[in-house]
DNA sequence: AACTTGAGCAACCGCTGGGAG
DNA sequence: ACTCCCAGCGGTTGCTCAAGT
């Protein structure tokens, strides 16, 4: 190897780390995508450190993944989050907490993200409006019996898209609450309207309660009975 | 019309767990 | 047992756009 060809592999291997470190960020072009389409159809989901090197594109394994996952792939199932979603994205959180992947493998199409930023908007957004933390009291109350109420409301009027139902199987079975219990949690509603009110949930849209990074507290065993109680009693 | 503010969302960052060597 | 690499996950950031002033 004489010394302009140790030149010349010298200068090559320095443009290709000038290329490799020149990883492009941000918003994805028609085009990266139609390239990451393309190298996934052929070669399938998986590798993406390889679907960066080898597809052309200036992007990182991780990046690749993620426009994968959360906007290319054929399933992923876009739009407004329905009502029956909501409930089931309440419902899974309460017991698996911020696992937003797991929450995600419950409602085909939707992607972890896409569940994470819609609940993270919502309980910051409600909480805030209520003026209280996420874990109080208050917060619990007013979703536990103002907005649930009215969610399911909506779903059984009908005006909820039904492409997604609560699978009941999904609620775990509670027993040994008496109905008492129920009805001094009726009563209450009425005085927590004042704080429904503050939820600003437009009755013409899908609105929201919002909930907690941590809702165990809130969906307790007598929270998940009250909810079976509304949501199933007339198939029990 | 210009500016500000806030909501929604896409994408990045850093950490973790698991598998291979 | 240890290290390295990679995929996946959750938290965070920053951009865009619409509504309000």
């Amino acid at each position: 190897m004489d010394v302009y060809e140790t030149g010349f592999n010298f200068m090559s291997e320095t443009l290709q780390n000038e290329q490799e470190t020149d990883i492009r960020k941000g918003q994805w072009t028609e085009e990266e995508d139609s390239l990451l389409q393309a190298y996934v159809t052929l070669h399938g989901e998986g590798h993406w450190n390889s679907v960066a090197r080898f597809s052309g594109l200036k992007r990182t394994g991780k990046s690749c993944r993620l426009r994968w996952l959360n906007y290319l792939r054929p399933e992923t199932r876009r739009g407004n989050i329905s009502l029956e979603e909501q409930l089931l994205i309440l419902e899974l959180h309460s017991r698996l907490g911020n696992r937003w992947s797991k929450i995600a493998q419950h409602l085909p199409g939707r992607t972890d993200n896409e569940i994470k930023n819609y609940w993270r908007t919502r309980v910051q957004k409600q909480a805030k409006m209520l003026e209280c933390d996420v874990n109080s009291q208050k917060f619990r109350d007013a979703m536990r019996y103002d907005y649930i109420p009215r969610l399911l409301e909506k779903i059984r009027a009908g005006n909820a898209n039904d492409s997604v139902r609560v699978d009941p199987s999904l609620l775990p079975e509670i027993s040994g609450i008496s109905s008492d219990s129920l009805e001094t949690q009726a009563s209450s509603v009425s005085n927590l309207r004042n704080i429904g009110g503050a939820w600003g949930i437009d009755e013409q849209s899908n609105g929201w309660f919002g909930g907690g990074d941590s809702m165990e507290s809130v969906w307790n065993e007598e929270n998940i009975w009250f909810l079976r109680q509304q949501l199933y009693d007339d198939d029990v």
